[in-house]
DNA sequence: ACCTGAACACCGTTCAAGT
DNA sequence: ACCTGAACACCGTTCAAGT
């Protein structure tokens, strides 16, 4: 007389469980045995693994639909969207690694396409030109928070070995700070104060 | 009377089924089958899966060793060497690919370090900021391989769905934009133009 | 030093069978 | 409509045994 299970419930406890222990570690199995249900069923509410992924993105994507923006001045709309999504992406960093490992990642430019055509168009800029700026903002934002969970997970098993700097070279502060860990947020914002700064306005 | 098995061979096949078929298909078993080899005899050659991998990580970073570099002025070299590296990660996807899934692409950025820092120090930017300039450039030239290799395999099950765009959008040049293909080489120089624009000289 | 087969503990998925 | 167990075809890895 377990409690019932849904497909609902059945998507929950998978991005529960990848979130705490990563998607590698994650097996339909292993799902079913926290469900405590056999696997099969999971296959009649939800499908496969495939499937089950599919639809762990969709949920990515519709979570991703209103973000908050504010801003003075337009630019500074942009440059808050960009950081909403780059946060919200970054808080379910589990699932993004997910869609990019099923070449999803466009899809994330879905969501926030309008609000940020819109945001251009203000600007005055329209046409094929916003559509690459557009893009530009995008893949900065997306790829910032794809790279930045693959660095920071990666960075345990990482020491960065000084073997390669002669001991003599000139710039020893620039040494200390490349062996020192990367602000991933200061990349992030270095990179999108360039783009702004190309556009008009 | 086969042909003899070696170290060096086992990667080199591994890393041509990787390429023709993509890692999710590659298997030990597959590969013993493609040597003609038992599964357990690469286990004493290269180690386990991890190890092999690690390997061909290593492979690709030592490949990564000398890029070309040309150029009339230091920034034409910095885009010329960015370009370069790019290239070189493009062409070897399936390997980025795994660098990236195993969390080593921080390590991509070690082979240019240098070369970028010399460069950067022939206009005056060095120390902290240096290391700010240099990794932002790295993070370019990464995360936009990664993400081409991404979206350009998921292209194919892509359909861009209109229907998020009423008919009357103002500006139908930039959602027939939006619907074509994106140009990731394109993007890459936008942003990568944007990043030199911020630096002296 | 090199290669083998058997065995273990896992996978995802299908399918006929139950209620 | 929902859940099950058995079974299939795969994995990666270990280990004792061969030459």
């Amino acid at each position: 007389m377990a409690e019932a299970v849904s497909a609902e419930k059945i998507l929950d406890t998978a991005a529960g469980m990848i979130e705490r222990h990563s998607v590698e570690a994650f097996s339909m199995r292993g799902l079913a045995e926290e469900l405590g249900v056999a696997v099969t069923s999971i296959y009649w509410h939800v499908g496969g693994r495939d499937k089950l992924f599919d639809s762990l993105v969709d949920r990515l994507l519709s979570e991703m639909a209103h973000l908050p923006v504010e801003g003075e001045t337009t630019v500074e709309c942009i440059a808050s969207l960009a950081r909403s999504q780059r946060r919200a992406l970054i808080e379910r960093q589990h699932l993004l690694a997910i869609a990019h490992e099923r070449d999803c990642t466009p899809m994330l430019f879905l969501p926030i396409q309008q609000t940020l055509a819109g945001l251009l168009a203000e600007l005055g800029v329209t046409g094929t030109e916003a559509a690459l700026v557009l893009r530009a903002v995008q893949v900065q934002v997306i790829s910032s928070a794809v790279m930045q969970f693959s660095a920071v997970r990666g960075a345990k098993h990482e020491e960065e070995d000084p073997s390669l700097w002669d001991d003599d070279w000139p710039d020893q502060e620039l040494v200390q700070a490349l062996q020192s860990p990367t602000d991933y947020d200061a990349l992030f914002e270095y990179g999108l104060s360039a783009l702004l700064a190309t556009l008009p306005g």
